[in-house]
DNA sequence: ATTCTTTTATTGTGCTTGTGAATAAAATAG
DNA sequence: CTATTTTATTCACAAGCACAATAAAAGAAT
């Protein structure tokens, strides 16, 4: 073997099901090693024609024709020449920068937009506070991102990438479910494309995340994770067979709302003691309440600076959210049996105090096995911006992809640049 | 569009880790397509080359010359001449059962030992007691597999598929969790291969149930479902994104142990308030003990037989325990979102009873969207001891598969026939 | 009976793609 | 200035599918 890629051995997904087969041909090989290509190009830029060869297995005939297709669809472009110790210097290939996305992270009380290349590096960054109207709302974000296009005209912009604090049907785009945002039936995407005259790709927060941490490569070689979303409520994404589940109508994921106690509190969507009335972060402010009844009304984050200074009572508070959190991860290893859990949240800021709690909870409810590699993602919001571009990178290029993120809409394997 | 098989829109899946890339030729098409004309056969026969064509979408020459493979691999084998009104006569295509595939369904205290052929005719099926040693017991099993072998040995046996209690690792196919089949440890697949010299497929009962209902083409178009069988404890099968998900060491689907009451009963795996604890057949039977103490210890069977009959103490058992298995599916509408939800198990017998307590109470507590069809698999042995031959055919054809499934092991694309 | 029509199945040509070997290109080492 | 090494391209070949033409086998029409 001359690669570290299996020709042999595992081998090729098919689908089962009739209705959706796909026929193969040799396009359809082409299309695949293209985007192997495509991404090892991303994951070690800048690469030579020749590295790509040795790491993907395919011919060094094969690579120029596949690097050509790509740079004259403007995804990747040639840099300097590497200088090696003999032999003829390599010409290097990055992806095009040129290209950029712009994102935003939707958050119920402000919007953060940004700008992003293809690199996943940030060009610009704006916060936006938003008010209870959804127009007006996004009309604020639409204005932020025209003043980011004009400040960046000599880029071409490919397309618009929305994380959302609720769950969207991938096929409507339409919001379907999100307590902590109040827009109900407002057709965000339709909106936006109209003002900005751009493609909109809307995702859920935690799903976006997820396919951050992806690209990021930190879950390389990991076929099964869950990654576990708390603030206001608790969300969660998951990938199962390498693939981002996003079920019918996106709802997959809501193990928030899963129920542990019919004795607890009641919970928004209406049942008692789902897994976020004990595990989120208003949990965890209740219970700050509870054991110090006389203090003011405070927000996640002043109380997790109290932990920070030491406050007996905030610690024991966000202690138990952590227990919560740790116990009812048997929900989610014992249906889903994940290798790696990721958090990412408030609570993630004193990782040191509250992860080993949410570590050890977790492993004595274990049902069987190993436990599940547990960690946290470090910057939610940069995850979240970086993941709206993820998105909209795979919808627009097929690239790099979870299936189900592109099963609807048509195939447009176009050149990537849009506008200049 | 000349055919019903979409080429366009919804696209070829792909992976995304590079650990596990597969580079795509020429030859990569022609297992696709070669999959796919086997399993329009599969579910069509006996049908046309011409046929495959119109519902293919491939060429007629394309389906010439992959029919010929086929043959030549004896997957396939033509039968009769089909007249038609008008034009040459077409020569029908069938699956070539001369075929055959030994499976068992392991089950406590049993073992249904059956022949089954390509179309999941059966062709012998033998009860066998178990007891409490597994050597003595997987003896048992291989008489019964070698008598039939013998009864029928003008026919080629294809391999071997068991279904068992537990769950099972898809890499090392061991035993990793079967609380109710103390059978840890012992090498069930090595010992059946040698002494039978065939391949032996281990898969969990739920995951072959599961199985046979997508080969059975109950499950066409339908991407997400999750199957839940209820008998002493509860077990469950996930399909998500058209795979079926068995993640790290096979364990995923264990809902059966989420925790939905910390002040329940204790559970079999040490922690209170599982939900089987609640929803199972075993709970049924302790509901009932507790409603009429004087009764006589019973199986479950003879509760299901008392409901029948009228019995005022087992219907309000069955129905508690119906009551808990419907409101438990929010675990799973929660998580998983599915499109379909089939249950199959000891209580389907007096569904129309209490399905509509299950379907009732999982509407009642759904989080939002449509409620997941909700459904019965009829005859859960058969479906399992046809579920058992599909793994064998999926590990040694490739065909018609769920990529977790085949996703270890070296692929041999040899000739369906191993033994005369 | 013979020819036309219809439908099935195969054969042959052309296009796309990947492989593998040969070649060209561009640098350093001697 | 030549030999060596490494990169990248070119070319012949094979696999595979599409498309068109052809052969094959019936019934229908004359």
């Amino acid at each position: 073997m001359k690669s570290n890629h299996a020709k042999n051995g595992t081998r090729g997904i098919k689908r089962i099901d009739l209705a959706y087969v796909e026929l193969a041909s040799s396009e359809n090989a082409r299309d695949i090693n293209r985007d192997i290509v495509l991404e090892i190009i991303r994951s070690q830029q800048p690469v030579a024609r020749a590295d790509l060869a040795r790491s993907s297995g395919l011919q060094p005939s094969t690579i120029s024709a596949i690097v050509e297709q790509l740079i004259s669809e403007k995804w990747v472009s040639e840099g300097a020449l590497a200088r090696r110790p003999r032999g003829r210097p390599s010409t290097l290939l990055s992806l095009n920068d040129a290209l950029v996305i712009l994102v935003a992270d939707v958050r119920p009380h402000q919007a953060i937009v940004a700008l992003v290349d293809l690199n996943g590096r940030f060009l610009a960054r704006e916060a936006v506070p938003l008010v209870s109207e959804p127009a007006r709302s996004v009309e604020k974000i639409v204005h932020s991102m025209q003043s980011m296009r004009a400040a960046h005209s000599d880029r071409s912009f490919e397309g618009i990438g929305i994380s959302m604090p609720g769950r969207v049907d991938p096929e409507s785009q339409r919001l379907i479910l999100a307590p902590n945002l109040k827009w109900a039936d407002y057709d965000i995407k339709g909106v936006i494309e109209e003002q900005m005259q751009l493609q909109v790709e809307l995702a859920n927060a935690a799903n976006a995340c997820l396919l951050s941490e992806l690209w990021s490569g930190r879950l390389d070689g990991i076929r099964n994770a869950v990654l576990i979303t708390v603030s206001e409520g608790i969300g969660a994404a998951i990938l199962a067979n390498g693939q981002i589940i996003t079920s019918r109508s996106g709802l997959a994921g809501e193990f928030g709302h899963s129920p542990i106690d019919p004795s607890g509190p009641i919970c928004g969507c209406g049942q008692h003691g789902c897994w976020e009335v004990f595990a989120s972060s208003t949990a965890a402010l209740r219970y700050y309440a509870e054991l110090a009844p006389k203090s003011r009304q405070l927000t996640i984050h002043e109380l997790l600076r109290l932990t920070e200074e030491g406050d007996s009572a905030a610690i024991a508070a966000v202690s138990r959210q952590a227990v919560h959190l740790g116990r009812g991860l048997r929900l989610v290893t014992a249906s889903l049996s994940p290798e790696v859990v990721l958090i990412t949240g408030d609570l993630t800021t004193s990782w040191a105090r509250f992860g080993p709690i949410i570590q050890k909870e977790m492993v004595e409810t274990m049902l069987a096995g190993a436990p599940p590699n547990l960690g946290i993602t470090k910057d939610g919001e940069l995850s979240r911006l970086r993941g709206a571009a993820a998105v909209v990178l795979q919808r627009h290029s097929g690239y790099h992809t979870s299936p189900h993120l592109t099963a609807s809409g048509k195939r447009n394997r176009r050149s990537a640049t849009v506008v200049s």
